[in-house]
RNA sequence: GGUCCCUUCGUCUAGGGGCCUAGGACGGCGGGUUCUCAGCCCGUUAACAGGGGUUCGAAUCCCCUAGGGACUGCCA
C-alpha cells in the first residue's frame, strides 16, 4: 500500500522549467470518455501551471489508424474546450506531431542502441536487450515510489526475461519505444496517462537508462469503470464524446463531471466553471482508486452547468435540439429563445430536456396535439372564461401584475388558485407541470395567450 | 500462472495517529415552501474488506488474507 505522496508539485516547475505535457492518443477510434479523462487532466495540469499542451498522434498501428479518427479525436477534444498548444495541425518546435512522421529518431536511436550492443535484430525486427539484476524505481505523482526489478519488467510465459522488441518487422517503432523517444525528444517533462500503462513504465525507463536520456516525471490516473465496476466497453458509454452531446450534456458538464473523477479540489467544490478547475487543479491530489461513472452525478452536474451557462450560448446548443423535434425557430427572435430558456428557470437536466420541456415556448401546435381539453367541465367554463378574460386585461402583462391580480380576484369569487392556475397552464403549454403559469404567460405574451385561449374557447 | 496496482456510505469523495461516536456531494426516503414541476430549505438513510501487529491512542503506519483491476502482442 504505497501511500507516500510525491513531495515535487507541479508548482515548482512554475518558477524553474516550464511544464510540458502531452496526450497521445491513437487513432483508431474516437475520442472516448477514457481518453477524454486522460486529455482534461493534462489539460488541467498544462494550464494551471502556465505550462505547454501537446497532442501526439501514435498512429504506428498502420492497419487501425485512420486520419477520420484523427480529425474525430481532435473535434472531441474542442467540443470539451481542450485546446492544445503544438500538434499536428499546430506546428511547433518539436514537430511533428504524428508518429507516423518521426521515423528518423527511431532508427537514430535505434541504432545507438544497436551500435552500443545493448539492441540486436532478430527477423528483421530489432529488439532491446531487458538487462538483469536491475532495479528500477520510479516516484508517481499519484501512485508513490514503486520499484520494479527489471527481471520481471518484460516475461516470457515461463518467467525468463523476455527482451522488448522496439522496431517492428514493417519498420515501425513499436509503443513503449516511441513514446519513449517521443517524450524525451519532445522534451516532455511530465507524462500524465493512465493506470494501465504504469505497467509499461519499468520497460520505458530501461530504454530511457540505455538511452541516457533523463525520464520524465510520471503521473498515472486511475481508471474510470462502468456501473458494472469493469473497464468501460465500447457499449457502455465509452464511446465518442459527441455521444453525450447527442445525449444532452454540455461540454461543460462533461468538463466538470470528468474533472470529478479522480480529484476533487481542495475546497470541497463541486461545481466549478473551466477557468475555476484550472485555479483549483492540483496533480497532487488526484486520486487512486479507480471511479465508476455515475450518470446521475452527471445529470446533476449537467443541469448544474445549464444554470450559470451564458443564455445565449445556452440557446445556440438548444437550437439543434428543438429542430430535432420538429420545431421550427426560424420565427423567433434570440433574444425572444433565450429569455424563453431563462423561464424554464433551470428545469430540466439535459439540453435535451430542456428543448423538449420548452416547445410550446415556439409552436402551439405542439399544445394542441397533446392537449384536447375534455377535462374542462363545461359547468366552469363560464366562470374561467371570465376569469381569463380579466386576466387579459390586465394591463401590466408581468407575472407579478397577474398573480396579485389572480389572488384578489379568487378571493373575491370563492375560487382557489388551483381552479383557475391549472387550466390555464394547460391551454398555454399542452403540460401538466411547466415554470410558473404566470411567468410562462408573460414569456408568451399577451397576442399569444390571446390566441391559445380563443382556441380552446376560454376567452 | 507471473509482475504491478487498488480497497472509506449504492456512487463520487474528505481524511495523511488523537479534531472521526468518520465530513460533503449525487441518489434514495420523509417533511416544508408552492398554481404544477424543478428548485430551495429541513431531516433521514448508508461506509473505514477481514485478521493480526506497532502505539497510551489507527480509517490513517507495518504484515498477512480476501476481493477487484491492469499488464503479460512485432496494439497502443
Amino acid at each position: 500500500m504505497a501511500k507516500s505522496k510525491n513531495n515535487t508539485s507541479p508548482e515548482v516547475y512554475k518558477m524553474s522549467e516550464n511544464i510540458r505535457v502531452r496526450f497521445a492518443p491513437s487513432p483508431t477510434g474516437a475520442l472516448h470518455i477514457g481518453g477524454a479523462h486522460t486529455a482534461l487532466f493534462n489539460w488541467l495540469c498544462a494550464r494551471h501551471t502556465g505550462g505547454t499542451f501537446i497532442l501526439r498522434i501514435e498512429d504506428t498501428d498502420r492497419e487501425r489508424s485512420t486520419p477520420e479518427y484523427e480529425q474525430s479525436i481532435m473535434d472531441g477534444m474542442r467540443w470539451m474546450g481542450l485546446d492544445w498548444d503544438e500538434g499536428p495541425d499546430k506546428p511547433g518546435q518539436f514537430g511533428p506531431y504524428r508518429q507516423s512522421e518521426r521515423m528518423e529518431s527511431y532508427t537514430k536511436y535505434a541504432n545507438q542502441l544497436l551500435d552500443a550492443g545493448l539492441a540486436y535484430k532478430d527477423n528483421g525486427a530489432v529488439l532491446f536487450k531487458v538487462p538483469s539484476g536491475k532495479i528500477v524505481t520510479f516516484d508517481d505523482e499519484v501512485y508513490g515510489h514503486i520499484e520494479v526489478l527489471s527481471d520481471n519488467a518484460s516475461v516470457n510465459q515461463d518467467g525468463t526475461i523476455k527482451d522488448i522488441v522496439i522496431i517492428k518487422r514493417d519498420g515501425m517503432p513499436t509503443y513503449n519505444f516511441a513514446v519513449v523517444i517521443d517524450d524525451f525528444t519532445m522534451n516532455i517533462n511530465m507524462v500524465i496517462r493512465g493506470e494501465d500503462h504504469i505497467i509499461n513504465t519499468p520497460k520505458q525507463l530501461l530504454i530511457y537508462h540505455a538511452l541516457g536520456f533523463k525520464p520524465p516525471k510520471f503521473a498515472h490516473l486511475p481508471m474510470i469503470l462502468g456501473k458494472d465496476k469493469k473497464k468501460l466497453s465500447k457499449r457502455q458509454g465509452a464511446t465518442s464524446v459527441f455521444e453525450y452531446n447527442d445525449l444532452g450534456y454540455l461540454p461543460d458538464g462533461v468538463f466538470n463531471f470528468l474533472a470529478l473523477l479522480g480529484w476533487s479540489p481542495k475546497n470541497g467544490q463541486e461545481v466549478f466553471t473551466r477557468e475555476e478547475a484550472v485555479k483549483l487543479f492540483e496533480i497532487g491530489s488526484v486520486t487512486k482508486k479507480p471511479a465508476v461513472l455515475d450518470m446521475d452525478k452527471l445529470n446533476h452536474i449537467n443541469q448544474e452547468q445549464m444554470k450559470i451557462m451564458d443564455p445565449y450560448k445556452l440557446l445556440e446548443i438548444i437550437k439543434p435540439f428543438w429542430r430535432g423535434l420538429g420545431l421550427n425557430i426560424t420565427a423567433c427572435s434570440d433574444d425572444y429563445l433565450a429569455s424563453s430558456l431563462q423561464t424554464m428557470g433551470g428545469r430540466g437536466q439535459t439540453t435535451m430536456q430542456l428543448a423538449e420541456y420548452s416547445d410550446y415556448f415556439i409552436s402551439f401546435d405542439a399544445v394542441k396535439e397533446r392537449y384536447k381539453a375534455d377535462d374542462i367541465n363545461e359547468e366552469r367554463r363560464p366562470a374561467l372564461k371570465k376569469f381569463y378574460s380579466e386576466l387579459l386585461g390586465t394591463s401590466e402583462f408581468t407575472p407579478e401584475a397577474m398573480e396579485s391580480f389572480t389572488r384578489s380576484w379568487i378571493e373575491t369569487n370563492e375560487s382557489s388558485m388551483k381552479e383557475v392556475a391549472l387550466p390555464l397552464r394547460w391551454v398555454l403549454t399542452g403540460r401538466k407541470v411547466s415554470p410558473g403559469v404566470f411567468e410562462v404567460a408573460a414569456q408568451l405574451g399577451k397576442e399569444e395567450c390571446c390566441r391559445r385561449l380563443e382556441y380552446y374557447n376560454l376567452i
